[in-house]
RNA sequence: GCGGUCGUGGCGAAGGGGUUAACGCACCGGAUUGUGGCUCCGGCACUCGUGGGUUCGAUUCCCACCGAUCGCCCCA
């Protein structure tokens, strides 16, 4: 064994890809019901998109990302997350200029971080996402939540916990920040090493780190909750009420902070309580960016969006059991005995492939019981026997694999009696 | 980046310094000149993760590396 993806990345072999099929189309249908449009962004971009958009001390920046230079010298860097992305693709194309405000956006990208892997974390991981730009309406914070909520509900997760806080603007949070470093200056010394770091650059991040959660200051720090200023406080009121009456429960978490520089306003997260699950239990995250488009250069348009991993939605499933519905059938499948009839055989796999009837053969020389054994393992429906004797007379033997009837069809008809059966059967 | 556990055929899994590396599943062939799901018989590991060391001899002992896995940090 000398050849090995690179570690962090996996082969998603056909009996998995179907699971991602299904739960891709799922959630492409409900971005349907929400009326959002997919929008696909390059795999790279330059290093600035992120070092700008996500911002100089987020660890994503600071330890992984997946950066090189091309040859042509310039910066790039694999998208590590996708907001950054797609909110330079909207000031680019200029999309604050369409009629249609605002622009809601969805997205299936990978993403790549350079971590230690683990069950739940790839250095190539598979995010679904969405996006809305231009309007600072509360309600479309209730909407992308419950957008996020509605994909795992309809995929059959229960045990789901969405926990949502307020970062506030940026007035209230800069009175945050200096009441922060006046409340924990004090016990710098007794904090853990990041935690003084953070202090010193971010210091929110401070609060939801788990080293020092019972650190007595912590208990004492003080809330964005209070630092709120009257617009950011109505704000976060009016996101709650509408969440309200969708009946979407939350939990409000004054700690929840979210790891990148650009959110403000609305931040939320969406975890699985399930049994099982591991130490890993973030399904989706997401907030409010009212500021990024400026930072990339656009004009300043309000936006809010999430990430969602696919990987950890598939975990969530399996944990809690979902039974996710795979199509692991064949309609037919043509055993052929000899050299003229695997001729005639090859002749009618294309003849009844581009009458829209799916069919496989045999090619690896097998006998015929292995062949019917292959057919067995496909599942097929109707094994199609042709040999010597029925070539002569030209007629095919066509078996009910689940009643084992077996019935002669005139070659000539062969395609309109599989379409018969076919649909009848189905 | 740090710590624990692990690495034998396609899969699961025994073994243990000595030369034929158990067993089960799967697969292929046969019993059944041309018909699946049962049964029986047979076949199926030039490198026991990679590299180096100890030894007359290593898959088995030691070291390093790589990878997997669980946890920490952080997040999706």
């Amino acid at each position: 064994m000398e050849i090995k993806a690179p570690r962090g990345t996996q082969d998603i072999l056909p009996k998995e890809a179907k699971k991602w099929e299904y739960v891709e189309n799922k959630i492409k249908g409900i971005c349907e019901d929400f009326h959002f449009e997919e929008i696909r962004t390059p795999v790279f971009e330059h290093t600035e998109v992120f070092a700008r958009g996500v911002g100089d001390t987020t660890d994503i920046v600071q330890k992984e990302m997946y950066t090189f230079e091309d040859r042509g010298g310039r910066s790039l860097t694999l998208r590590p997350e996708g907001t950054a992305s797609v909110t330079r693709a909207f000031v680019e194309n200029k999309l604050y200029g369409d009629p249609n405000q605002p622009v809601k956006l969805y997205y299936f990208a990978q993403m790549f971080r350079y971590e230690r892997p683990q069950q739940g974390r790839m250095r190539q991981l598979n995010q679904f996402g969405v996006e809305v730009l231009g309007s600072a309406d509360p309600a479309v914070d209730a909407e992308v939540i419950d957008l996020a909520m509605t994909v795992y509900q309809k995929l059959g997760l229960t045990s789901l916990k969405l926990v949502i806080n307020s970062l506030g603007d940026t007035e209230s949070r800069k009175k945050h920040r200096e009441a922060l470093i006046n409340h924990f200056s004090p016990h710098k010394e007794e904090l853990c090493r990041d935690c003084q770091t953070r202090l010193e650059q971010n210091p929110m991040r401070v609060l939801d780190c788990k080293t020092d959660r019972n650190h007595p200051a912590m208990k004492t720090a003080p809330s964005i909750l209070d630092y709120l200023n009257e617009e950011s406080s109505n704000y976060f009121e009016q996101v709650k009420e509408y969440l309200d009456l969708m009946n979407i429960s939350y939990e409000v978490d004054p700690n929840l902070v979210r790891g990148l520089d650009y959110y403000n306003h609305t931040a939320f997260e969406i975890m699985s309580e399930a049994e099982g699950f591991g130490a890993i239990t973030t399904l989706a995250g997401g907030g409010r960016y009212n500021g990024l488009t400026e930072q990339l250069g656009g004009p300043n348009t309000p936006g809010i969006g999430f990430g969602m991993g696919i990987e950890r939605l598939l975990m969530a499933l399996e944990a809690e059991k979902v039974e996710i519905p795979v199509k692991d059938e064949l309609d037919c499948y043509i055993v052929s005995l000899g050299e003229l009839p695997k001729k005639e055989a090859v002749r009618l796999v294309h003849e009844l492939r581009i009458n829209g009837i799916q069919v496989d053969q045999d090619y690896q020389g097998r006998k015929i019981k292995a062949q019917f054994k292959a057919a067995d393992r496909y599942h097929t429906k109707f094994v199609l026997v042709l040999g010597e004797d029925e070539l002569e007379k030209q007629v095919i033997n066509v078996k009910d694999m689940a009643t084992g009837e077996q019935i002669e069809v005139p070659l000539q008809q062969l395609v309109t009696t599989m379409k018969e059966k076919l649909i009848g059967g189905k």
